[in-house]
DNA sequence: AATGACGATTCCGCCGGACGGAAAAGCCCC
DNA sequence: GGGGCTTTTCCGTCCGGCGGAATCGTCATT
């Protein structure tokens, strides 16, 4: 980095030698709790790669993301790269595979994926739909498993992907059951909107999530991209509690992507994917250990 | 520092007590590369999560795992669990989603699972038995993918798991297309044996890889589990290079488990599922960019 | 080939944050 | 209430992490 470039931004304004200036940077695109502990530093560079799906970064990539120093970025990314949390091709630094042996262990991830998959692609199966098993992280839900249909809607879902509560449908349903203090956190603040229809009211937000939690079962329409209706329902662990939400999103005009029968009345997916979509999360329910 | 602190020598001297003392101890359980550097603690705490599956453990099961002391471990349990890489419930910790999302973007793993899975579904519709794709790390492949049939043989794959090359058929597949200097890594090493199947003569591996490159498609017989059959092919990337295998394992009498038709001569497998498997990995890697 | 720009790597001295021990605060079971 | 265990906090020491600067390597331009 520059010795005598002077850089635009008010960085390097006191270039007091103090080992900390570099954490504020450009008030990073996320990030911005670093306490300059070492284990924040050792974060702040997988942060790096959580940020960007193209996930190939270089070293100076990498220090610039993470705000630190190209040395410190350098030694850390080395230790990281011999432990198998980083993968070096030539000069390009990418997520590695032990990462994934982690998140194997992760009840809420991939070991809960591994016990729903076989419910959820018997229902890939029956509705060629875009099918998704999702949980929530403070306010977001994550997806933890999509099976995608090419011909569906919304490819915007991605395993790891987080999604506003408030707006997609496995979101609602996480939401409804979730604790008094998280409802209270959503509907206090602000309901980002994507689409004209999006419910961005509180009031209307409250009834959603009542009807979503009488019926356990969530169907809205649009809320992300217009034309297409999600449909999710709760999938309980062995303590009763929601751990987790099933959800499918089909086109709105209600016949299967890839032209099958034409719709009952009612719709086809009133018909037929509805209950689908809560039998699955009822078996799910069984699988994880929960009475039923 | 103590610039003017004269520290008295017998003290210094007598408590040799560096900080270093507790690593070395009794040898630890795993970890035995620990070289004291902040960043390897962290990734140690990590590890005591990986060393086990049912992955659910105590600040003490950590400290003693990771073999840190017990205040560092608080430390750096907290910062993780801030972070999202560790999650706390009651008095257990575990992995945390983040690290899922981390893992997603990780070309060889999420990324190329979520390409190869339209293909992986059907191969698992077809055949009905389990499906591996898997990749190389090192002188051990890992699952990045497995769908389970129920009626299947071996259910020891996981995604995540690690198994050595010589003894799996997406590992023989692996193998066949790595560099020389991994090849004779394998073959130089000891070939560990888990049944009386096993290919552990360093001139019958030589033979299988030559045959394997030759025919891409291996089809080994209890390597690890009696009676199980595994098929595997090679999948290339964009570049021509081999990333990744498909494979699956079928149960040696040639019938699929669900009781379908009778096996055509010279078996069922033979006929219709190496074609498919070999078929499988090559639309894999067209979907990659694989010119071929 | 010389030059310049950029990224990766190594070296080095300083110092502040990480470390372990000790003690306190919970927690549970007998 | 006491004893064993785990979690949490406090604190002084000190050593390993830190950034800067220099070096090396690799391209692209002239």
């Amino acid at each position: 980095m520059g010795s005598v470039h002077v850089q635009p931004k008010e960085r390097s304004a006191s270039n007091g030698k103090r080992r900390d200036v570099h954490v504020a940077a450009g008030a990073g695109p996320r990030e911005s709790g670093d306490k300059q502990t070492a284990c924040a530093r050792v974060l702040a560079v997988l942060s790096a790669f959580a940020a960007t799906s193209g996930a190939s970064l270089s070293l100076t990539d990498i220090s610039r993301r993470a705000g630190l120093s190209l040395t410190t970025t350098h030694r850390l990314v080395g230790e990281l790269t011999e432990w198998g949390a980083l993968e070096r091709h030539d000069r390009q630094y990418r997520i590695g595979i032990r990462v994934l042996e982690l998140a194997a262990s992760s009840t809420r991830g991939l070991e809960l994926r591994e016990i729903a998959m076989p419910y959820l692609m018997d229902l890939h199966a029956a509705t060629k739909e875009n099918v998704h098993l999702a949980v929530r992280a403070g306010l977001e839900i994550v997806y933890v498993e999509r099976l995608h249909a090419p011909g569906g809607v919304e490819i915007l879902s991605r395993i790891g992907g987080r999604w506003p509560l408030h707006a997609t449908g496995t979101g609602l349903v996480l939401l409804a059951h979730a604790g008094y203090d998280v409802q209270e956190q959503v509907l206090s603040g602000p309901l980002q909107r994507f689409t004209s229809k999006t419910i961005c009211d509180s009031r209307t937000l409250r009834q959603a999530l009542a009807e979503v939690k009488r019926t356990r079962v969530a169907v809205t329409d649009g809320q992300i991209t217009p034309g297409a209706v999600a449909i999710a329902s709760p999938v309980h662990g062995a303590d009763g509690e929601v751990v987790s939400a099933v959800g499918v999103v089909v086109p709105s005009n209600g016949f299967a992507p890839r032209g099958t029968e034409r719709p009952p009345a009612g719709g086809w997916k009133q018909q037929t994917i509805v209950p689908a979509v809560v039998t699955t999360a009822r078996r799910i329910s069984r699988a994880l250990g929960a009475r039923h």
